[in-house]
DNA sequence: TCAACCTTGACACAGCTTTGATAAGGTTGA
DNA sequence: TCAACCTTATCAAAGCTGTGTCAAGGTTGA
């Protein structure tokens, strides 16, 4: 099978051993193993971890932040509590324009919908 | 007449003055101020404040992450990067031939230095 | 006027997160 | 066989979070 190892990953991604078997305990990166339970990156992998990378520091988040998006996406009742509680955010109308206002709006049901039905990927579109 | 100081509303809410204070640092809960800077806490408030604890225990999740949660929700490009990360599922190798692994094998040290050196790999997301 | 509030700022501390280092032991391939 | 990998587990340290407390000073209302 075509993979890397733990250190030929690390090197090439940018990160250390320590922090690929950190990134996979927090659910964010999970290799494949072989028999003997060795870890195995292969392309898709390692293009997220170099994208993953990118992500914090574009960002300033941390792999906790992203872990925890995840669990938003994974935990329906979760990511719906959130956003009711978000929803009932009273706004600062001065702060945004009348078609950011409106275009808000529409997401809101939007994503309402979507929490409320399922949670097949939503695209609307960035 | 409505509006309650920040230890009239910490009794009522079931938080303490300090941590009003600090949800306000962090963005989740900001009061409106009197003329001489003095928070106002009016039932919008209150009731936000306590489903805040509701939400907090219901999911064992922290403040972090419901501010976080509150900046996805305002920082599109944030989301946005967020979300197309997670939605990249990594493509795992299973379905390769014996033949193509062990041609994988050969050429391993050569893809570690294209990887090191090349970053276009798959553009293919959405 | 003055007690009882409020404000911001700072110091402190427990506990969690992030990261490294090291140990004890299994796997691999030349 | 044996060097060089890999595994999990543990100890450690720096930094962040959540929270209390105190200080110096402004505001309020009886």
């Amino acid at each position: 099978m075509e993979a890397l190892t733990i250190h030929e990953a690390a090197e090439t991604s940018g990160w250390t051993p320590r922090m690929l078997r950190y990134i996979e305990r927090i659910g964010l990166i999970e290799p494949a193993r072989t028999e003997a339970g060795y870890r195995q990156y292969g392309p898709g992998e390692l293009q997220r971890l170099r994208t993953l990378r990118e992500l914090l520091a574009d960002h300033e988040i941390g792999l906790g932040d992203v872990a925890f998006a995840l669990r938003l996406r994974r935990d329906e009742a979760l990511s719906g509590a959130v956003d009711s509680w978000l929803e009932a955010e009273p706004q600062r109308p001065e702060a945004v324009s009348a078609d950011e206002w409106l275009r808000w709006e529409q997401e809101k049901h939007a994503r309402i919908i979507a929490a409320l039905t399922t949670n097949e990927t939503m695209e609307t579109a960035a």
